[in-house]
Order: C-alpha cells, then sequence, then structure tokens
DNA sequence: GAAGATTGATTCTTCAATCTTG
DNA sequence: CAAGATTGAAGAATCAATCTTC
C-alpha cells in the first residue's frame, strides 16, 4: 500500500525511490541472513547462532565468567530468552551457573572446559561463513560504510526504544 | 575466540579489524532491528511485522491474489512458515485462500477488504517506524550505500546457498 | 514420481507471573 | 518493594512427513 486509497489523509509521508529500495533490501536481507547463519550453525556445530553467541561472549572474558545481566546485554537478548538458552546450554554441559553470594541477587554463567574446546572447534568454521556469507560481496569502503551505517540504525534505536506510541 | 588456543591450526583467516567491526555491528543490528519493527507493528496493529508483508507483497498485486509460492518467495519465507501465518491470518479474515484449479497443484491467498481496510489504517504508522527506526539517522549517500551493500549481501546468500558444508 | 502446498510434532521465543535478595 | 533472575504457558518457526495433482 502506497497510496491511502480509502482514507483520505494527505498527511502522511511516504518513503522517496532511495529510501525505499534501501527499505526492500534491508528487510529482505533481515529475514534471509539469520536464517542462514542459523543453518550453518546447526550443520557445522549442532548448535543455534544465539547459543554461539553466548558461548563467545563468555569465552572473551578472562575468567569465563559473566553476569546473567551483562550477557544479555552482550548477546542483544532478553534476559528470559538468555536464561531459557543458558538453561539449553548447560544440559549439553557447555556452561554452567552459579548465583553470585557477593553481590547478592545475581547469577553469572561459566564456560565449562567442555564448552570451550567446543568453541575452538567451531569458531573457524564460523568466521569462514561470515567471511563468504557477509564479506566476500564487498569490498573495503563498503565493509566499512557497513559497520558505520549498521552502528547508526543501533544506536537511533537505542534512542527511541520504548513507548514510541504513547501507550 | 579469536585465537585458536587449544587447536593449532595456523590456517584460518580471522577477521581483520575493519571486517570485525562491521560484523560486530551487523550481527547486534540482526538481533536488535526485527525485534523492534515486531513490537512497533504488534503495538500499533496487533499483528506481526510478517503478518503485514504477507499482507502488504497481496495489495501490490491487481486483484489482490497471489500464489502461495510466490507470496513464500516475495516475503522471503518458506512454505511451511507462510502457510501457518496465512492460516492465521484468515482466522482473523484477513486473507482467504482458493485452490487454483486451472494450474492445478497451486493454491492463491487474496487479501480480502477487511484486509485491505486494516493495510490502509496500518501503514502510515508503518512507514513513520520505518522512517524513524532505520532512515532517521542516515543520511542520503548512507541510504544510497545502505541499499547497494544489502542488495550485495542478499545476492551473495542466493549464490551460496546450499550444501555449503558438503555434508 | 515430482512440484506445490499443507499438516503435526518439536523447538524456540515471548509474555506474564513468580521467586529471591538487599 | 525494587532489581536480578527464573519459570511456565502460549504463540510462532522449523523440520520431516504427508497429501494432491499433473
Amino acid at each position: 500500500v502506497r497510496s491511502a486509497a480509502g482514507g483520505g489523509d494527505g498527511r502522511v509521508r511516504w518513503l522517496n525511490p532511495k529510501e525505499l529500495a534501501a527499505w526492500i533490501e534491508l528487510r529482505r536481507l533481515l529475514l534471509v541472513l539469520p536464517t542462514a547463519l542459523d543453518a550453518q550453525m546447526l550443520r557445522q556445530a549442532g548448535m543455534s547462532f544465539f547459543e554461539y553467541q553466548i558461548m563467545s561472549s563468555l569465552s572473551e572474558k578472562a575468567d569465563r565468567t559473566q553476569r546473567m545481566s551483562e550477557l544479555a546485554e552482550a548477546t542483544s537478548s532478553s534476559l528470559s530468552r538468555l536464561s531459557h538458552a543458558v538453561t539449553r546450554l548447560e544440559d549439553k554441559g557447555f556452561v554452567i551457573r552459579r548465583r553470585c553470594a557477593g553481590v547478592g541477587r545475581s547469577s553469572v554463567a561459566i564456560l565449562t572446559y567442555k564448552g570451550h574446546r567446543k568453541l575452538v572447534a567451531v569458531a573457524p568454521g564460523h568466521v569462514e561463513s561470515v567471511r563468504s556469507l557477509v564479506m566476500s560481496g564487498l569490498n573495503q569502503d563498503q565493509i566499512d560504510s557497513l559497520a558505520t551505517i549498521a552502528r547508526r540504525i543501533a544506536e537511533q534505536l537505542a534512542g527511541d526504544d520504548v513507548g514510541t506510541d504513547g501507550a
């Protein structure tokens, strides 16, 4: 729907051709890329892309330990989604959970040795996937632009965030 | 994991700093943007972003009718996902389904009047969302770049597609 | 028997409710 | 009672199996 045939309000600012083109391409990317990434990870590693990100984030900490709330932030997920996912990772033996006595009401997730070995085994294939699925079609300038543009949009989102509708 | 501590294979080509930056930002965007888009649509229209796309695609056809397989292509989804979604839209009265007698083994989805009215009512708010969530932080050059880059990646994906692992 | 499509089972996500601790 | 986190139920996506038509 590009023209409001039934409404008659002329106040809508529709997207101009360039914006529309960008939106169409971005929309397709948002549908297709996560699917492809997930499929690759599932085939190569038997885990979801999201689970990989959790383990990857943990592995970058010196003690392979991170608070749940920080981990949620790092993986851009809700605490609830994260908690369910960590439960699954515990079942697989890749992560353990501990209540954090000091601070009181928080928990931490810890990457196990088994989890770390798994990650080390999987990482090279993952990097190859990113390279072939994302980077291989882009030149250096486009890679830089991608970083800038994605960051700008994400910042915008963080700014807008809640209550956009007033409801 | 950036260095293969346990593996010892020096053959992995890790991402260089620019590539890594782009990948980190893109990854975040893939997690956050669909969530935000879905949330907006749910709040403003009581439907998912995916359902909106289905109805939007139908509305662009002269007779508001499209074959299921074409619709799957247009929305970048599997036929299975689409079929489930169309069932939900039928329950809401926004779409009906008919077996396509002529061609034989295909079906079509048709946007109802009710569905069209719904779309007309929702579209302006959706455009505003796209504008505020995506476009508002970008200048004209960046919008053009976004279209190009997203298209390149999507093309790459379509090319790679299956059997990347050989398994 | 192959393409187009649907269905059911399983898995994951989301939402709301709950629990725990300072 | 508020922040951090978990849980269970409901909704949606995926996968494999099935159905239909040529």
